[in-house]
DNA sequence: GGTAGACCTGATAA
DNA sequence: GTTATCAGGTCTA
Protein backbone atom coordinates (compact mmCIF):
# COMPACT_ATOMS: atom_id res chain seq x y z
CA UNK A 1 0.00 0.00 0.00
CA UNK A 2 2.00 3.26 -1.20
CA UNK A 3 1.35 5.51 1.57
CA UNK A 4 1.18 9.37 1.60
CA UNK A 5 4.27 10.06 3.29
CA UNK A 6 5.20 12.85 1.09
CA UNK A 7 2.40 14.57 1.09
CA UNK A 8 1.96 14.46 4.99
CA UNK A 9 0.89 17.89 6.65
CA UNK A 10 1.47 18.84 10.50
CA UNK A 11 -1.34 19.59 12.78
CA UNK A 12 0.38 20.79 16.09
CA UNK A 13 -1.94 19.86 18.21
CA UNK A 14 -0.98 17.65 21.36
CA UNK A 15 -2.13 14.15 22.40
CA UNK A 16 -3.48 15.62 26.01
CA UNK A 17 -5.79 17.86 23.54
CA UNK A 18 -6.95 15.18 20.74
CA UNK A 19 -6.31 11.01 21.87
CA UNK A 20 -6.49 9.87 18.60
CA UNK A 21 -6.49 6.10 19.13
CA UNK A 22 -8.81 7.03 22.21
CA UNK A 23 -11.33 9.31 20.50
CA UNK A 24 -11.46 6.46 17.35
CA UNK A 25 -11.79 3.35 19.34
CA UNK A 26 -14.11 4.73 22.27
CA UNK A 27 -17.34 3.28 20.24
CA UNK A 28 -18.75 6.22 18.01
CA UNK A 29 -16.73 5.51 14.70
CA UNK A 30 -16.55 1.51 13.98
CA UNK A 31 -14.83 1.64 10.68
CA UNK A 32 -11.79 3.12 11.00
CA UNK A 33 -8.47 0.91 11.36
CA UNK A 34 -4.65 1.03 12.02
CA UNK A 35 -1.74 -0.02 9.42
CA UNK A 36 1.36 -1.22 11.17
CA UNK A 37 3.13 1.86 11.07
CA UNK A 38 0.68 3.17 13.57
CA UNK A 39 -1.18 5.31 11.27
CA UNK A 40 -4.99 5.38 11.17
CA UNK A 41 -7.02 5.10 7.76
CA UNK A 42 -10.82 6.20 7.66
CA UNK A 43 -13.66 7.78 5.39
CA UNK A 44 -14.97 10.91 6.82
CA UNK A 45 -18.33 11.73 4.41
CA UNK A 46 -16.82 10.92 0.86
CA UNK A 47 -13.56 12.02 2.18
CA UNK A 48 -10.57 9.40 2.86
CA UNK A 49 -8.29 10.55 5.61
CA UNK A 50 -5.17 9.17 7.02
CA UNK A 51 -3.41 10.12 10.36
CA UNK A 52 -0.25 9.43 11.65
CA UNK A 53 -0.37 10.24 15.65
CA UNK A 54 2.44 11.87 17.22
CA UNK A 55 3.27 13.42 21.13
CA UNK A 56 2.85 16.95 19.94
CA UNK A 57 0.42 16.44 16.97
CA UNK A 58 -0.11 14.63 14.10
CA UNK A 59 0.61 14.15 10.74
CA UNK A 60 -2.35 13.82 8.12
CA UNK A 61 -3.37 13.85 4.10
CA UNK A 62 -6.77 13.61 3.20
CA UNK A 63 -8.34 12.82 -0.62
CA UNK A 64 -8.69 14.68 -2.34
CA UNK A 65 -5.96 16.49 -0.64
CA UNK A 66 -5.78 19.24 1.98
CA UNK A 67 -8.81 19.22 3.16
CA UNK A 68 -8.00 20.74 6.85
CA UNK A 69 -11.86 21.53 7.02
CA UNK A 70 -13.07 18.15 7.06
CA UNK A 71 -10.12 16.99 9.58
CA UNK A 72 -10.93 19.80 11.71
CA UNK A 73 -14.42 19.43 12.02
CA UNK A 74 -14.55 15.82 12.30
CA UNK A 75 -12.20 16.42 15.11
CA UNK A 76 -14.21 19.16 16.66
CA UNK A 77 -10.90 20.84 17.22
CA UNK A 78 -12.96 24.17 17.87
CA UNK A 79 -13.93 23.06 21.08
CA UNK A 80 -11.22 23.54 23.68
CA UNK A 81 -11.04 20.13 25.84
CA UNK A 82 -9.03 21.59 28.74
CA UNK A 83 -11.69 24.73 29.54
CA UNK A 84 -13.83 21.60 29.84
CA UNK A 85 -12.10 19.82 31.89
CA UNK A 86 -11.63 23.02 34.39
CA UNK A 87 -15.81 23.39 34.42
CA UNK A 88 -16.42 19.32 34.62
CA UNK A 89 -13.92 19.11 37.91
CA UNK A 90 -15.65 22.42 39.59
CA UNK A 91 -18.87 20.45 38.61
CA UNK A 92 -17.98 17.34 40.13
CA UNK A 93 -14.84 16.84 41.65
CA UNK A 94 -14.20 13.06 40.97
CA UNK A 95 -14.38 13.35 37.71
CA UNK A 96 -11.16 14.57 37.81
CA UNK A 97 -10.50 10.78 37.70
CA UNK A 98 -12.06 9.97 34.61
CA UNK A 99 -10.20 13.04 32.87
CA UNK A 100 -6.73 11.57 34.01
CA UNK A 101 -7.88 8.18 32.44
CA UNK A 102 -9.24 9.49 29.21
CA UNK A 103 -7.58 12.87 28.80
CA UNK A 104 -7.85 13.65 25.15
CA UNK A 105 -10.97 11.86 24.31
CA UNK A 106 -13.39 13.96 21.91
CA UNK A 107 -16.60 14.09 20.59
CA UNK A 108 -16.42 13.21 17.13
CA UNK A 109 -18.49 14.57 14.33
CA UNK A 110 -20.40 12.33 11.73
CA UNK A 111 -22.25 12.70 8.68
CA UNK A 112 -25.72 12.26 9.90
CA UNK A 113 -26.74 9.41 8.28
CA UNK A 114 -24.04 7.67 8.45
CA UNK A 115 -24.17 7.88 12.19
CA UNK A 116 -27.70 6.58 12.18
CA UNK A 117 -26.84 3.84 10.40
CA UNK A 118 -24.37 2.61 12.49
CA UNK A 119 -26.13 2.97 15.90
CA UNK A 120 -29.43 1.52 14.75
CA UNK A 121 -26.68 -1.85 14.43
CA UNK A 122 -25.55 -1.02 18.06
CA UNK A 123 -28.38 -1.72 20.09
CA UNK A 124 -28.15 -4.53 22.17
CA UNK A 125 -24.71 -5.41 21.15
CA UNK A 126 -21.02 -5.12 21.52
CA UNK A 127 -18.21 -2.83 19.72
CA UNK A 128 -16.68 -5.18 18.24
CA UNK A 129 -19.42 -7.06 16.71
CA UNK A 130 -21.23 -3.47 15.66
CA UNK A 131 -17.82 -2.66 13.91
CA UNK A 132 -18.02 -6.03 11.92
CA UNK A 133 -21.53 -4.76 11.13
CA UNK A 134 -20.89 -1.43 10.34
CA UNK A 135 -17.96 -2.91 8.48
CA UNK A 136 -19.97 -4.94 6.43
CA UNK A 137 -22.38 -2.40 5.84
CA UNK A 138 -20.24 -0.35 4.02
CA UNK A 139 -18.71 -2.89 1.66
CA UNK A 140 -22.49 -3.80 0.54
CA UNK A 141 -23.95 -0.56 0.29
CA UNK A 142 -21.65 2.16 0.28
CA UNK A 143 -19.56 3.25 -3.00
CA UNK A 144 -15.66 2.58 -3.06
CA UNK A 145 -13.51 5.54 -2.75
CA UNK A 146 -10.74 6.06 -5.10
CA UNK A 147 -8.17 6.84 -3.03
CA UNK A 148 -4.56 5.86 -3.92
CA UNK A 149 -3.15 4.96 -0.64
CA UNK A 150 -5.79 2.63 0.38
CA UNK A 151 -6.45 -0.47 -1.51
CA UNK A 152 -10.16 -0.60 -0.17
CA UNK A 153 -11.73 2.13 1.67
CA UNK A 154 -15.84 2.72 1.41
CA UNK A 155 -17.56 6.25 1.50
CA UNK A 156 -19.79 6.72 5.09
CA UNK A 157 -23.38 4.83 3.92
CA UNK A 158 -26.83 7.04 3.35
CA UNK A 159 -29.94 6.47 3.62
CA UNK A 160 -30.12 5.50 0.05
CA UNK A 161 -27.27 3.66 -0.02
CA UNK A 162 -29.55 1.40 2.00
CA UNK A 163 -31.57 0.19 -0.44
CA UNK A 164 -28.91 -1.34 -2.01
CA UNK A 165 -29.04 -4.61 0.49
CA UNK A 166 -32.40 -6.62 0.76
CA UNK A 167 -32.67 -7.35 4.35
CA UNK A 168 -31.65 -10.85 3.20
CA UNK A 169 -28.58 -10.34 2.65
CA UNK A 170 -28.21 -8.14 6.00
CA UNK A 171 -29.34 -11.33 7.73
CA UNK A 172 -27.82 -13.81 6.28
CA UNK A 173 -24.35 -11.07 6.61
CA UNK A 174 -25.44 -11.81 10.69
CA UNK A 175 -27.06 -8.07 11.10
CA UNK A 176 -29.53 -9.89 13.06
CA UNK A 177 -32.82 -8.33 14.02
CA UNK A 178 -31.69 -4.83 12.57
CA UNK A 179 -31.43 -5.91 9.13
CA UNK A 180 -34.80 -4.88 9.15
CA UNK A 181 -35.04 -1.55 10.70
CA UNK A 182 -31.72 -1.22 7.65
CA UNK A 183 -33.65 -2.38 4.87
CA UNK A 184 -37.19 -0.43 5.49
CA UNK A 185 -34.98 2.56 6.21
CA UNK A 186 -33.26 2.08 2.73
CA UNK A 187 -37.19 1.80 1.30
CA UNK A 188 -38.11 5.07 3.06
CA UNK A 189 -35.92 7.13 1.95
CA UNK A 190 -35.76 6.01 -1.50
CA UNK A 191 -39.65 6.66 -1.95
CA UNK A 192 -38.64 10.55 -0.48
CA UNK A 193 -40.43 9.30 3.26
CA UNK A 194 -37.72 10.22 4.90
CA UNK A 195 -37.08 13.67 6.20
CA UNK A 196 -33.87 15.69 4.80
CA UNK A 197 -31.48 13.68 8.10
CA UNK A 198 -28.84 16.62 7.27
CA UNK A 199 -31.58 19.02 7.56
CA UNK A 200 -33.20 18.52 10.36
CA UNK A 201 -29.34 19.73 11.99
CA UNK A 202 -30.60 22.97 11.73
CA UNK A 203 -34.42 22.30 13.76
CA UNK A 204 -34.60 22.57 17.29
CA UNK A 205 -33.43 19.69 18.76
CA UNK A 206 -36.52 18.22 20.22
CA UNK A 207 -38.00 18.54 17.09
CA UNK A 208 -35.19 16.91 15.05
CA UNK A 209 -35.32 14.19 17.94
CA UNK A 210 -39.27 13.57 17.29
CA UNK A 211 -38.06 13.28 13.74
CA UNK A 212 -35.70 10.98 14.27
CA UNK A 213 -37.26 8.09 16.41
CA UNK A 214 -40.49 8.52 14.25
CA UNK A 215 -37.75 6.19 11.91
CA UNK A 216 -37.57 2.44 11.88
CA UNK A 217 -35.19 1.18 14.83
CA UNK A 218 -34.76 4.82 16.10
CA UNK A 219 -35.15 5.46 20.04
CA UNK A 220 -34.51 7.67 22.15
CA UNK A 221 -30.91 6.79 22.51
CA UNK A 222 -30.03 6.26 18.92
CA UNK A 223 -31.31 9.77 18.32
CA UNK A 224 -29.49 10.72 21.17
CA UNK A 225 -26.51 9.60 19.80
CA UNK A 226 -27.43 11.01 16.15
CA UNK A 227 -27.55 14.75 18.22
CA UNK A 228 -24.06 14.07 19.88
CA UNK A 229 -22.25 12.16 17.56
CA UNK A 230 -23.44 13.84 13.89
CA UNK A 231 -25.27 17.64 14.87
CA UNK A 232 -22.85 18.66 17.31
CA UNK A 233 -25.18 18.99 20.09
CA UNK A 234 -22.77 18.94 23.23
CA UNK A 235 -25.11 18.62 25.41
CA UNK A 236 -27.63 15.88 24.65
CA UNK A 237 -26.51 13.01 26.81
CA UNK A 238 -27.52 9.67 25.13
CA UNK A 239 -28.26 7.06 28.09
CA UNK A 240 -27.54 3.69 27.34
CA UNK A 241 -26.70 1.02 30.08
CA UNK A 242 -23.18 2.12 30.64
CA UNK A 243 -24.14 5.66 31.31
CA UNK A 244 -27.33 4.70 33.16
CA UNK A 245 -25.19 2.72 35.75
CA UNK A 246 -23.33 5.52 36.05
CA UNK A 247 -25.50 8.21 36.41
CA UNK A 248 -27.49 5.79 38.98
CA UNK A 249 -24.60 4.88 41.10
CA UNK A 250 -23.06 8.19 41.11
CA UNK A 251 -26.06 10.31 41.34
CA UNK A 252 -29.74 9.02 41.62
CA UNK A 253 -29.35 5.79 43.46
CA UNK A 254 -33.63 6.06 43.77
CA UNK A 255 -33.46 4.97 40.34
CA UNK A 256 -31.43 1.79 40.94
CA UNK A 257 -34.41 -0.70 40.22
CA UNK A 258 -36.56 1.40 38.19
CA UNK A 259 -36.84 -0.36 34.34
CA UNK A 260 -35.61 2.28 32.17
CA UNK A 261 -39.08 3.71 30.93
CA UNK A 262 -38.69 7.28 29.06
CA UNK A 263 -39.23 8.88 31.92
CA UNK A 264 -36.27 7.18 33.67
CA UNK A 265 -34.31 7.83 30.59
CA UNK A 266 -34.88 11.60 30.30
CA UNK A 267 -34.76 12.20 34.25
CA UNK A 268 -31.18 10.39 34.06
CA UNK A 269 -30.16 12.29 30.69
CA UNK A 270 -31.40 15.84 32.72
CA UNK A 271 -29.67 14.96 36.06
CA UNK A 272 -26.55 14.50 34.37
CA UNK A 273 -26.66 17.20 31.89
CA UNK A 274 -28.06 19.25 35.13
CA UNK A 275 -24.35 18.45 36.94
CA UNK A 276 -22.03 18.91 34.02
CA UNK A 277 -23.11 21.35 32.01
CA UNK A 278 -23.69 22.75 28.61
CA UNK A 279 -20.89 19.84 27.10
CA UNK A 280 -22.87 17.29 29.29
CA UNK A 281 -22.73 14.97 25.93
CA UNK A 282 -18.79 15.17 26.04
CA UNK A 283 -18.38 14.32 29.75
CA UNK A 284 -20.77 11.09 28.79
CA UNK A 285 -18.52 10.21 26.69
CA UNK A 286 -15.83 10.03 29.47
CA UNK A 287 -18.61 8.11 31.69
CA UNK A 288 -19.16 5.78 29.09
CA UNK A 289 -15.46 4.84 29.54
CA UNK A 290 -15.16 4.22 32.50
CA UNK A 291 -18.06 2.16 33.12
CA UNK A 292 -17.53 0.32 30.11
CA UNK A 293 -13.95 -0.67 31.47
CA UNK A 294 -15.09 -1.37 34.94
CA UNK A 295 -12.88 1.15 36.57
CA UNK A 296 -14.36 3.79 37.94
CA UNK A 297 -18.12 3.05 39.18
CA UNK A 298 -17.16 1.36 43.00
CA UNK A 299 -14.49 3.99 43.47
CA UNK A 300 -16.93 6.96 42.36
CA UNK A 301 -19.99 5.32 44.41
CA UNK A 302 -21.54 7.45 47.57
CA UNK A 303 -20.94 11.31 48.18
CA UNK A 304 -21.41 13.71 45.77
CA UNK A 305 -18.28 16.04 46.12
C1' DG B 1 -47.53 5.83 32.00
C1' DG B 2 -45.42 1.35 32.98
C1' DT B 3 -44.23 -3.59 32.09
C1' DA B 4 -43.11 -7.93 29.67
C1' DG B 5 -41.41 -10.46 25.87
C1' DA B 6 -39.61 -10.85 21.45
C1' DC B 7 -36.00 -9.85 18.55
C1' DC B 8 -30.29 -11.90 16.28
C1' DT B 9 -25.71 -13.22 17.47
C1' DG B 10 -21.16 -14.00 19.28
C1' DA B 11 -18.10 -13.73 23.22
C1' DT B 12 -17.28 -14.90 27.83
C1' DA B 13 -18.40 -16.80 32.24
C1' DA B 14 -20.47 -20.34 35.11
C1' DG C 1 -19.85 -29.53 26.36
C1' DT C 2 -24.11 -26.95 27.70
C1' DT C 3 -26.37 -22.99 29.60
C1' DA C 4 -26.66 -18.23 31.11
C1' DT C 5 -25.47 -13.57 30.68
C1' DC C 6 -24.18 -9.45 28.48
C1' DA C 7 -23.55 -6.21 24.72
C1' DG C 8 -23.83 1.85 23.43
C1' DG C 9 -32.18 -0.76 22.44
C1' DT C 10 -36.56 -0.78 19.95
C1' DC C 11 -41.16 -2.32 19.18
C1' DT C 12 -45.64 -4.28 20.15
C1' DA C 13 -49.26 -5.78 22.95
Amino acid sequence: MPEPSHRLRWAPIPATSLNIELSLTSGQVFRWTRNAGGAWLGAVGDIGAYIVPAERGFWWATYPPDRWNVVEAFFSLQVDVESLYREWVRSDRRFAELIDLFRGLRILRQPPESALCSFICSSCNNVPRISGMVGSLARLVARQLAVPWFEELRADPTLVDLARVQERALRDAGFGYRARYLAQLGRLACSGLTPDIEGLERFGWSEARAALMALPGVGAKVADCVGLFAYGRHDVVPVDTHVRRYVVARFRPDLATRSLTPRVYDALAAEFRGIMGPYAGWAQQYAYMAARSGVAIASLQGGTG
